[in-house]
DNA sequence: CGCACGATGCGCT
DNA sequence: GCGCATCGTGCGA
């Protein structure tokens, strides 16, 4: 079994968040192994008026107070979910929010979770943090697995160099918005926003 | 205890 | 481009 890349959470977030793209998230289940190359990442870090850990620990963001290389998973706008990858030492409150995948494996899983037919672009999978989580069966029960040892996890994929990575400023909140945290990759179709 | 709102996506225009 | 679905969370009263 592939193991978690070794050197993923040893540096800085912004560090992690830009390490990631071009790992593979791979979820694998009874009915089946989901995987997607990550072509989208945004870091949340301490002290940061965009992060769920902002306010201090609570319920909901416990796991992000957790241990590095958990899986935070939050429930939003009534009905989507999104997955995070944790950083830094237990009460830190660091982590990387996963915001698209290139699908590589089990696309008939994911076509079947996501409803998909045939007139639509095969992007529309993956391509937002709540689709992927949507279409690698994630939600709330998966809060907190370890990514490390488990049937969630990271693995080695493709290297994806500097000339191919993009920075911007992250997508969907109102603060600290001017913050270039976001990283992606490139020309990926597979990207949310360009 | 009430309420505003969100690390979004979809369908319609 | 825009409005809305839908509900857990956390803050203020």
């Amino acid at each position: 079994m592939p193991a978690f890349p070794p050197s993923l959470l040893s540096g800085t977030t912004l560090k992690t968040a830009r390490n990631l793209l071009g790992k593979r998230l791979v979820c694998r289940t009874r009915t089946g192994t989901v995987c997607g190359i990550i072509v989208e990442t945004e870091a949340y870090l301490r002290n940061d008026p965009a992060s769920h850990s902002y306010r201090g620990r609570t319920r909901r963001n416990d796991v992000m107070f957790g241990p590095p290389g958990r899986l935070y998973v939050y429930f939003t706008y009534g009905m989507h979910h999104c997955i995070n990858v944790v950083t830094q030492r237990e009460g830190v409150g660091e982590a990387v929010l996963i915001r698209a995948v290139e699908p590589a494996e089990g696309l008939a899983a994911m076509k079947r979770r996501r409803g998909w037919k045939k007139t639509m672009p095969l992007t529309m999978l993956t391509n937002g943090p709540a689709k992927l989580a949507q279409a690698f069966g994630l939600s709330t029960r998966h809060n907190g697995m370890d990514l490390r040892r488990g049937s969630v996890t990271i693995e080695e994929g493709v290297t994806v160099p500097d000339r191919m990575v993009r920075r911007s400023g992250r997508i969907g909140i109102s603060v600290a918005a001017e913050k270039r945290w976001r990283f992606f990759v490139k020309g990926s179709p597979f990207v949310s926003r360009t």
